[in-house]
This record gives C-alpha cells, structure tokens and sequence, in this order.
DNA sequence: ATAATAAATGTAAAAAATACGCTCATTCTA
DNA sequence: TAGAATGAGCGTATTTTTTACATTTATTAT
C-alpha cells in the first residue's frame, strides 16, 4: 500500500454519517443526473453526488431534504431510501457511514440558479462521469431500483411534469427499462390502468398534430389501492 | 416530556452505528423470526432482534455476519441489507443509526446450544413480540421485503432444507404471500422453470404415499439468468 | 382387505400480452 | 392553396399466460 495526500486527513476514531442524494430528472427523452463538483478535500473539485454530513440532532431523511433544498432549492419532491454503504475505507478521510437516497424531480422546476451556484450539472444517466469514493455504484443501484419500482409504482410520474403526453409517458417508460415499448400497446395498457385524466389541451412540441395532455389521477389510484388494484407497467 | 431512566443513558455527542439482523426461518409452513433478549441497558430483557454496534474497523455487512455467527453459529447463510435506520431520537441511550440486514437460515441447521446460550428464541411470524426501539418496524419491512424479493428471484429456498419437495416449496410460498396457491398450478409453474432437479428420494414425513424431494439447479439457474431470463413465482 | 391420506396429473376457459397497419390532425412548403 | 410530411391515435387477430377445477395413485395404518 502506497500513502496517499489522503490519508492525511484520516480521522477513524469515530463514525461520521452522511447523506448522499441521487437526483433524477428526465428531460428530452433521457434520464438526468444531478452532479456536482466536491467542495470538500479529499477529491475536492471531483464530480460527485450531492451530498452532507448528517447533523447529529437531525432525522438521515431530514439530513437529505435539507442538502436537496440547499442545492437546488426544491422541497416535496419523491425521496426514497436506497440503502446505507457502509464499507470500512469507503472514504479515505473519515469511518463514514453514507445513506444514499434517490430523489425524482420534475427538472424544470428547479431553481436554476442555485444549482449554478453550487457547481452543479445535469448529465445524461449515460454518460456521467468517474464520480469520488463509491458514488458510481450508488448511481447503478439507485438506477436498478427505480427500474424495479417503476413497474409496480407510478412513482415515473415524478419524473414528468404536471401535465404530460402519452408519448412522453412512453418514452420515460423507456428510458427506464431501457428498450422500445410498442406504442399502441403501451397506450392500451395505461389508459386501461384508469389513473390518466385527459384534458382538453395538446402539447404541440411533439408533432404537427399535437398530443393530448392528461394528468395523473392520484385520488383514483389511491382508490384503486385500496381496494386491491395491481398496478404493472411492464 | 417527562424524564425517564433512559435518558440517563444518552450520550449523543457522536453517531454511533448498530448493525441489527432479523433472521427468517421456515418450518412447519410457518415462518418464523430469531429473536433475543436485549443484554444491555437500556430495555435490558426485553425481546429485540439480534445486533451489535459497528466496530471503526469493520465493514457492515461484516458487522452483521460477525453478529449471526455469534449467535447461532451460521456462517454463509444468505444476508441482505434492508435499509438503514436513521431517526435522532430512535435509541434513547445514543445518537445511534442501524443498519438493518436480513438474513434467510435453514433452521435446522443453526446451533441450538448456541442460541440458548444468548437466550435466543424462534417466534412463529404471526405472534412476535413487542421488541425494543423500532425494531418491529424492521421486521415490518423485512417481511415486506421478502415478499416483493421472493416473487422474482428464488431466495425461497434459502429457507427451504437442500433437499425439498414441491408441496413444502408451496407452504413456504403460500406463507410469504400470505394467501393459498393452487397446487396444480404451483407445481405445474414450478416445474416449467426448469430449475428443479428431481432427485430418486422420496420424504414421507408429509403424507404416507411420501413426497419426491427435489433440488433446486443453481448452475441452471445461472445459465437462464444470463441468457435473459425472468424468473417468476406468482 | 380396506380405509385413509396426501401426492401427482391434465384439460378447458379466460385473461393478458404481443404483433401489426392504417387513418387523422396539423403544419410546412412549393 | 394543394399536397407532402410528421407524429398521434386507434382496432383486431394471434399467442401466451393464468386460472379454475376433479380424479387417480402410492403408501400406511387398521
């Protein structure tokens, strides 16, 4: 074992926790990720998650809110847990625990200028950088869930906007499977599903024609739930 | 808030991390859970799934193993995180975060001398306890977990003994969906999977004609898994 | 010999998933 | 302003999967 500049900055005689936040967005057919350069030695000015300690009088899930208001300034946005990684040299500076959670935001919404501030960047979900210490392997795991999820939860209707098209509802759907859906039978199957209301405006960025907006119709889902619903988008 | 003998325990001015492990086991098609009396202050006595706190130098899921294998001897055994645990105020005596991990054991092959030892017991799935902090909350999930994971991946038969047959693999089926199965249909779907070996035993606890036990074809497996394949138990 | 018990098997009907081609509404341009 | 171009929207036939359901078989115990 070689000694590198960071061991300098070991200081193993305690635990540290952070939270680290993996941000979704979708945006022209492909889905985002929030990155941004570390402020922190070591590996300062590396591509990394969004991250924080965790203060030791906070909530892990309140530790990520508050790095996800800093950053971009959003609040009530889907967060989930992925998982706790917890390798002993993990980090080369601390014994740090790091809780990643993943968060889908509606990408437009963000404040744009706080992410600018912060350094921050959206990449392509193919095309993101080494990022420090086992951040990558959050990203994979975070992507595999949300694949995972996506079938049995509407949770890909965080990803889009308010208002959406049933093209655009596909073409997410296939960004996260990451294989072409036939359109008719795609269209079939979630019309059938009675969790889209229609309305009366088009989105016409799309086509000549135009496509109609619907909205998710989260009051009949949580109906639907209840009374045993099996909701599959496969 | 009133006072209680608990918060002369808390010493909060660091993180400390607990690995704690909810330990599934299978028998007389019911599932059952490892369970413990709680060795320190506070709630010395009441019953709580198995842990420890993280050593600075270990790894957690090493943690979690070094756990198992204390009480009940097993090593090897299949063992998965399920999340971390990360409320301020879950432990009244630390800032402590838990890192949960469940683990699926043949039961009979633990070490019961062991399990005595630590005061261990196997609680049928239906009538746990009241246990310690928030831990019937990690066994909600655990079970929620297992259920979900079941369903497309074969860690059924991490519970099952190496050698089974197709009516326990239905008990066990039925007792983590929690609702009957058809066994012509069970056996028939199992079977088209391809990834039984039947062996030329028969075991007659069950039934005076007598069972044929089965395998389950690992190699096979992931042979089918590589070329594509998606395994389903519904 | 016979009664009792759970194991093992097959088939028909219903439901879900897949494959596939044409028309429509609108805009752009010739 | 006619017509070409573009993606939206719809329907049906086929295949696959799931579900529902009843009888026979091997063995043990009486």
């Amino acid at each position: 074992m070689t000694e590198t500049i960071a061991d300098l900055y070991r200081i193993k005689d305690k635990f540290y926790a952070a939270a680290d936040c993996i941000i979704f967005g979708f945006e022209g057919g492909r889905i985002k990720l929030l990155l941004f350069r570390r402020r922190v030695e070591p590996l300062k000015g590396e591509w990394s998650l969004i991250g924080s300690f965790i203060r030791l009088e906070e909530d892990v899930s309140e530790a990520a809110k508050r790095v996800l208001k800093e950053i971009t300034g959003l609040e009530n946005v889907f967060m989930e847990q992925l998982k706790a990684y917890g390798k002993a040299n993990r980090d080369p500076g601390f014994r740090c625990l790091s809780i990643a959670q993943y968060a889908l935001i509606r990408i437009n919404d963000y404040d744009e200028e706080l992410v600018e501030k912060h350094g921050a960047h959206w990449f392509d979900i193919n095309e993101v950088p080494d990022l420090v210490l086992d951040h990558n392997q959050m990203v994979a795991d975070a992507l595999e869930r949300l694949k995972q999820k996506a079938r049995y939860q509407p949770i890909g209707f965080e990803l889009l906007p308010e208002k959406f098209t049933i093209p655009q509802l596909q073409q997410l759907y296939e960004a996260i499977y990451r294989r072409e859906l036939d359109s008719r039978n795609f269209r079939k199957k979630l019309l059938s599903l009675n969790v889209l209301i229609k309305l009366d405006e088009k989105d016409k960025a799309g086509s000549k024609r135009g496509a109609f907006l619907y909205k998710f119709d989260h009051e009949n889902y949580q109906k639907l739930l209840k009374s045993g619903y099996n909701f599959e988008i496969a």
